[in-house]
DNA sequence: GACCTGCTGCGGTGTG
């Protein structure tokens, strides 16, 4: 039996297939191939790597599957030993993924194969197995990747591998994610020339994506390649659910509970056999939608259910199970059920909302009809009556295939710090080896001399400032030469802190039996008292009690509650939705909008237009007025909310140079509002030659005129964490969120004090501008808004375009109740004036 | 009578 093992491993069973051409080969397994899947089995024969490009559910595990078939048979790759590398970014794939690469092997009869799953989800029973014997192929996440390479036998492990495949590549690429997959690639590649291999053969899989050349260079760190487009784009129907009294459409908001009967309708009109998944932007809104769903239909209990990410993992398996098996009609839900388990049965999508991005709107929509020639469809359901525009303009986009493009990060040099302590701890390394290795990469490709001895010195005794603390030298040289983690506790230490994902840290809400609910942010619970009700995870609860990062709840007799609001990412409206609603107001002002979104829109523009104008991409509109608050301004540049709050607190700061000012600013995806308490005449400001949004010491203002100091200390707060400055606690033993904050801001106090060249302090700069301030699209968009005409209004009362933006801030500002009242004031004299 | 905002993803030790 033994024996028989070690022939296998010697002598090939492939070898004893004779090797076909691809017509017979398929011909043989009675399977006929896209033609996708034909050219993929080619190059990888080849030992060409590349980008293959295809909508979910077309086939693409096969097709990379049969190119590493085909090497075996051609005797290239030999069983007995790690051999492919199938890495995802989600547990929930990996199953699935691995049960199809099975069936392909099954087929061939190769026995000696096999495929097994790693994630931090792998038993220990399975550990141990793979301790013993890794698999031929092996699918794993970014995360367990990176754990491996910390294994000290991990070059005799991961040497021979042939075939590394990235799924999901696309969502990976702009991400620190991303990078680490990058650096692992060319840990992989440097591993097989060490060991005499032939490179691994790297293939990404990607779905809708605008810059797919872009993308297959950083997977492949400009190695050649070949990019594959799978077969012909899956047809797409966007449209848009219509309110039912469009003259009673509200002018602002974002929660859309207006819509609810026609979406009741529509998920009523699937039936009992199919389901309907409703997508929504944020946690708090699906929550008021499941329970806005249960109350206009309370038969509905038991056949609809909630779905997003601080819901527990058991909740949510239980959800996902519901929808496989087709005995949910709906589930509502966030971006959790983008991706994930596939070849649900869904019949239909509705997104309530912007949807922001068109690549986003067309994965959701490719949640339906996941099957070969079924049309895939996502119905938008606008919240207000701009988002009448938004939904038409969605449409041509998502028809013209304007799809979003994404850029890998540069440089990020806690990845980096990261990965040189994982190197160190797994087999070592000298020093020229590894940065030969790192620079084999695409964000990596211009490191500096200096950059790389900063992060090694860094790694080494924590750098300038932290020289003193020991558990800061986390790598030393040893005789050799050889840097290695010589200190067992942070060994220990960094393998519990190995990925780039940062999540802040929450309390868990559960039932006093031990039922666990999910987790919620600290700060809400910290406010409310013993007693007190709010809804999470569909549910209303009554707060019993609090301990140690964790509240106990029961079930309340009461029947509404607060809910639960969660500190996320502000997502601005992508350049390409931004473009398509301008693109859409300058059809409706010339009279060639026919859709019908834009004729329920029209007398929302006709008062737009009597009272100010119509922003259009030639046109700057800015409309000044004068109330009891102060002086407002408001200009609509359409460039995302994050540069919006740029370009607002740039304008603010510029001005208040000269003017002494408060201002209170408030933004949203099409334009701000600037508040000013000091009589302030804008209209000068705007004139031609005006230096107000000159290009001129841009960055020194833009810095100066918000806090930057803080939000440059939120960020540094996850950077510190990926560089493994801030060690996260014991698993089930979370420190609470204030222990975290303190022990990162007191570092963040000592570097800006001690060390402040420091290149983590300047990346956290740097990530600030580029990601919070959108500082790219703020240059474009000041860049566009001199070229444009300014066209000024002095308006007696606020346009449609100004009225969100005043809610948006006074929102800020009032209580709940106040704030009704406020709105319900200034509706009435709206309605008044727009007779 | 109109208000309500802000996504997702992963991983881990030691030993009585």
């Amino acid at each position: 039996m033994q024996r028989e093992a070690q022939d296998a491993a010697a002598k090939p069973v492939v070898r004893q297939l004779a090797l076909p051409s691809a017509d017979g080969w398929f011909a043989a397994q009675r399977y006929r191939p896209f033609e996708f899947q034909r050219a993929v089995w080619e190059h990888v024969a080849a030992g060409r790597s590349g980008l293959l490009h295809a909508t979910t559910g077309a086939g693409k595990t096969y097709a990379v599957w049969f190119g590493l078939l085909n090497r075996a048979l051609a005797g290239v790759v030999r069983s007995g030993g790690l051999r492919m590398l199938w890495i995802t970014p989600m547990r929930a794939l990996s199953a699935d993924t691995a049960r199809a690469l099975k069936a392909p092997l099954a087929e061939l009869g190769l026995d000696d194969w096999h495929v097994g799953v790693r994630t931090g989800d792998t038993d220990a029973a399975e550990r141990a197995r793979q301790g013993r014997r890794l698999p031929e192929a092996l699918v794993t996440t970014p995360e367990s990747l990176s754990l491996l390479f910390t294994r000290s036998d991990c070059d005799d492990l991961l040497a021979g591998v042939q075939m590394v495949v990235v799924d999901e590549w696309h969502e990976l690429l702009g991400n620190k994610r991303g990078v680490q997959v990058q650096l692992a690639l060319a840990r992989l590649r440097a591993m097989a020339a060490r060991g005499v291999h032939p490179a691994p053969v790297v293939w990404g899989l990607s779905a809708t994506l605008g810059n797919l050349r872009d993308a297959m260079h950083v997977l492949l760190a400009h190695h050649d390649g070949v990019l594959v487009q799978g077969r012909i784009d899956k047809a797409i129907v966007v449209d848009t659910l219509l309110p039912a009294e469009p003259g009673r459409f509200p002018w602002g908001g974002h929660l859309g509970i207006k819509m609810l009967d026609p979406v009741v309708r529509e998920i009523e009109k699937v039936g009992k056999n199919g389901s309907t998944i409703v997508f929504t932007n944020v946690r708090s809104q699906a929550e008021v939608w499941y329970q806005a769903l249960l109350d206009a239909r309370p038969s509905w209990a038991g056949l609809i259910a909630l779905h997003h990410g601080s819901l527990d993992k058991e909740v949510r398996e239980w959800v996902e199970a519901g929808l496989k098996t087709g005995t949910l009609r709906a589930v509502v839900a966030t971006s959790s059920l983008d991706l994930g388990v596939d070849f649900l049965p869904v019949e239909r999508v509705l997104q309530i909302g912007s949807p922001k991005g068109v690549a986003r709107l067309l994965q959701r929509a490719g949640r339906s009809g996941h099957a070969p020639g079924r049309v895939s469809r996502v119905t938008i359901v606008p919240t207000n009556a701009l988002e009448l525009i938004e939904a038409a303009a969605a449409q041509t986009a998502a028809a013209a295939r304007a799809v979003e493009s994404r850029s890998a990060p540069r440089k990020p040099l806690d990845v980096l710090v990261q990965h040189v302590v994982t190197v160190a701890l797994g087999s070592g390394f000298h020093e020229g080896d590894l940065l030969a290795e790192v620079r084999d990469t695409a964000s990596y490709a211009d490191l500096t001399d200096a950059e790389w001895q900063w992060v090694l010195d860094f790694a080494g005794r924590g750098g300038e400032s932290l020289r003193a603390y020991p558990e800061y030298h986390r790598i030393a040289r040893d005789e050799s030469g050889c840097w290695r983690v010589p200190d067992a506790q942070i060994a220990r230490r960094h393998k519990m802190s190995v990925g780039t994902i940062v999540s802040e840290a929450a309390m868990l809400v559960k039932y006093a039996n031990g039922g666990k609910i999910g987790t919620i942010e600290e700060s809400f619970i910290a406010r409310l008292s013993k007693g007190d009700v709010f809804t999470f995870g569909g549910k209303i609860l009554e707060l019993v009690r609090t301990q140690d990062m964790t509240a106990i709840v029961q079930p309340a007799r009461r029947k509404t509650g607060a809910v639960p609001r969660w500190m996320g990412t502000k997502l601005p409206l992508s350049v390409e939705m931004a473009d398509a609603v301008l693109r859409e107001l300058e059809d409706a002002l010339a009279g060639r909008a026919t859709s019908p979104e834009m004729r329920l829109v029209e007398p929302l523009l006709a008062i737009q237009r009597r009272w100010s104008s119509v922003p259009t991409r030639q046109r700057l509109v800015v409309e000044a007025m004068r109330s009891r608050e102060g002086r407002h301004l408001f200009v609509y540049p359409f460039a995302g909310r994050l540069a919006h709050m740029g370009i607002a607190s740039l304008i603010a700061y510029r001005v208040g140079q000269r003017t002494p000012a408060t201002f209170s600013i408030a933004v949203n995806d099409y334009g701000f509002e600037l508040l000013a308490s000091a009589d302030i005449n804008w209209i000068p400001l705007f004139a031609p030659g005006s230096a107000l949004l000159s290009d001129e010491r841009l960055l020194d203002d833009v810095l100066a005129s918000l806090n930057a100091g803080e939000l440059s200390g939120r960020r540094f707060r996850e950077i510190a964490r990926v560089a493994g400055l801030i060690f996260q606690g014991f698993p089930g033993q979370p420190k609470s969120v204030r222990q975290l904050q303190a022990s990162s801001s007191l570092i963040y106090e000592v570097l800006r004090k001690y060390d402040p060249t420091n290149l983590l302090l300047n990346q956290a700069d740097r990530e600030v501008l580029e990601q919070e301030l959108d500082l790219g699209r703020l240059r474009a968009a000041l860049a566009r808004m001199r070229a444009q005409k300014v066209v000024l209004h002095e308006l007696s009362r606020p346009t449609p375009f100004a009225f969100p933006l005043m809610i948006e801030r006074l929102r800020e500002a009032l209580t709940t109740e106040k704030l009704q009242d406020r709105i319900a004031r200034m509706v009435a004299e709206l309605e008044r004036a727009a007779q």
